[in-house]
DNA sequence: ACTGAAAGACTACCAGT
DNA sequence: ACTGGTAGTCTTTCAGT
């Protein structure tokens, strides 16, 4: 699928505010609001926008304990199986294979080191984990969407 | 501010969809639309939520190539200097502090390997920048709300 | 792209605790 | 006083031309 800077211009928008009326989003890119909710469609139905979502402060929630936690399998494993396991977590946020020496990194919030303790406990249980890695988030110094603005 | 388990049942939903009605959340929750916005306002205002966001498929948009960089600085540099120069770049999707070696950890979005390597450039020419290590993101395996549902 | 019908949002006001 | 519900009005959405 093509997707041209009218496109760009909408994902923008919606990045900035989710919740922004077809109407908003068409006074920025020139379109009526009926043609901004058919591209709009097109772009979901397409898996170019993959949802939209609420932005969460997670110390205002009660998860004050950030942390990303390098696994190391023994053997080869599979990205299926990765998925699998660490999805599994109810605290993983996410996960990613990388290019260095880790088999998989791996996001996580919790509520208090205590319960990153008891996390990093569940991972090291599960089979053929051979060991973890862990940095704590100090201060997370900003965040902003995942692709940056035309 | 307290949140109660009506607030973490209207950030639960927002966070599968930002753009559900407030009568579709009260349904949810079990309240009305009205009283659902007047919390959604509250909770907007007290920070706990930040904002709605559309969730993007960067490749989908032509940014195929994903990144963490592991930034070391020469003696002591204080998060806001951090914020303001690792900030400036347009490729930079966050960055964080961490408990261990390196002075910051930026996540970068970019369009292809060329295009990271450019950016690891200019990371590198920042004032008192000393070195990066780069871990080049395989696949993404999963990636979720920040915040696990109640 | 325009129009009409349906749905949703927002404000004001009321009731119960 | 605080929290939620109801009603009325205005805007937005969406399926027809």
């Amino acid at each position: 699928m093509d997707v041209d800077d009218i496109d760009r211009g909408i994902v923008t928008a919606l990045q900035r505010d989710a919740r922004a009326t077809f109407a908003e989003i068409g006074a920025e890119v020139g379109l009526s609001a009926p043609a901004v909710k058919r591209r709009v469609d097109r772009l979901v139905a397409s898996g170019a926008i993959r949802g939209f979502t609420a932005v969460v402060d997670p110390a205002a929630l009660g998860w004050s304990t950030e942390a990303y936690v390098e696994v190391s399998y023994s053997g080869v494993v599979s990205p299926r199986r990765l998925t699998q396991d660490l999805g599994a977590l109810p605290e993983a946020v996410s996960a990613w294979t990388v290019s260095g020496a880790p088999d998989a990194v791996l996001q996580v919030q919790t509520r208090d080191v205590r319960h990153l303790e008891e996390v990093l406990q569940r991972i090291r249980g599960l089979p053929d984990v051979t060991g973890t890695q862990t940095e704590i988030v100090l201060s997370r110094l900003f965040q902003r969407a995942a692709v940056p603005p035309v």
